[in-house]
DNA sequence: AATCTATTTAGATTTATTTCTAATTAGATA
DNA sequence: TATCTAATTAGAAATAAATCTAAATAGATT
């Protein structure tokens, strides 16, 4: 099973358990087996309503149902229920249940999308975090082999947003960029944040 | 803590586990702790969704915050979750969650509810074991040391419901109610159903 | 076969939850 | 102190879930 259908699973579980009827219904199944009209009397619901209920908690294997005369009287599986509780919801496999590694790459692709549109910063981030991200954008469109007069780079700058000043200092203070004088390059190895 | 008390908080529990982005976030949080902004970006959602899903799961006690600089950094409290897991949801416990005791003496009065209104019944229940209690309040408001002729237990009996003669021959038939020749009378002990 | 009963299905309505925007608060920084 | 940032709160809008009525189904019983 796949950690996306154990995720899906695990949700489902509780989406179905966090209903306060559909908790009862077990409550009371797992002291005897039980009919729709009985439950529906009891939880003081239509019987359809009670049949949703059922159908839910029988999608998981929590109850069964036999048919007796012109009935069908549903009931705990216990067993399910114990394998549920053993087997899901321990840190070990919730901590598994996000692939983390997806999740951070995807994470600065966020930022680029939550900062640039059409290929322009509609601002420059404040939070030092996301800035890197974007600074790290902008300068690996910079061609690694060749140096920067400051009024050139400043044109290119531009191009994506009006303060190109701070987007320069930003680059220099972050190390993404090295300046001598008035020229500008990419280092060799630019490290990534 | 009672029942009752202990019936919400597993409820409660549920609920908040049931939801997908509250699941990813507890996830999340079982690898690293995180900031409000960072799990908004992860999850697209607005910092206002992911700071009330946090509010719920920080209600359950299920993750801490610590400031650091600006920021509030949320962290997975994985001994509450042991302990959760722990507790709560063997078979027994999710049994005791109802007081069974109090469904089975509302059940009677839920049947009457359905079947009688201002003193009068809709209807007679087709299913003997709903017939039975209907039978049972009815009998029970006639005068045990009196005896009906047939015609004045008709009488009687139409105040309740057209169909007096049903409702006789089920008395009978269910013994809630001795007849000879044209009389009727309740027997000296009406043993409940 | 025809009827009756309990249950289920379909679809509409009501209710609860999630999510958002806008405004506020609390804490850090200049 | 004034300003900035991140987070929270309030309240509205959007979405999802629960519940109901009416109709259909499947199984017993006559």
């Amino acid at each position: 099973m796949s950690d996306d259908e154990r995720f899906e699973q695990l949700l489902q579980f509780f989406k179905v358990l966090g209903n306060k009827n559909r908790l009862q219904i077990l409550g009371l199944l797992a002291n005897q087996e039980r009919n729709v009209g009985e439950l529906a009397l009891m939880l003081d619901l239509k019987e359809p309503t009670v049949s949703h209920h059922l159908g839910l908690l029988k999608e998981l294997g929590l109850v069964d149902t036999r048919p007796e005369g012109n009935l069908r009287l549903y009931r705990l599986n216990q067993k399910a229920l114990e394998k549920m509780n053993k087997d899901i919801f321990s840190p070990k496999q919730l901590a598994a249940l996000v692939d983390v590694r997806k999740s951070e790459e995807t994470w600065e692709e966020k930022v680029l999308k939550a900062f640039v549109a059409n290929g322009r910063l509609l601002d420059i981030p404040a939070r030092r975090k996301k800035r890197l991200v974007v600074l790290t954008w902008l300068v690996q469109q910079l061609d690694p082999t060749q140096q920067y007069h400051e009024l050139e780079l400043n044109e290119w700058l531009k191009q994506f947003h009006e303060d190109c000043a701070s987007l320069r200092r930003y680059m220099v203070e972050e190390q993404l960029l090295i300046r001598e004088r008035n020229t500008y390059w990419r280092p060799a190895f630019v490290q990534t944040p």
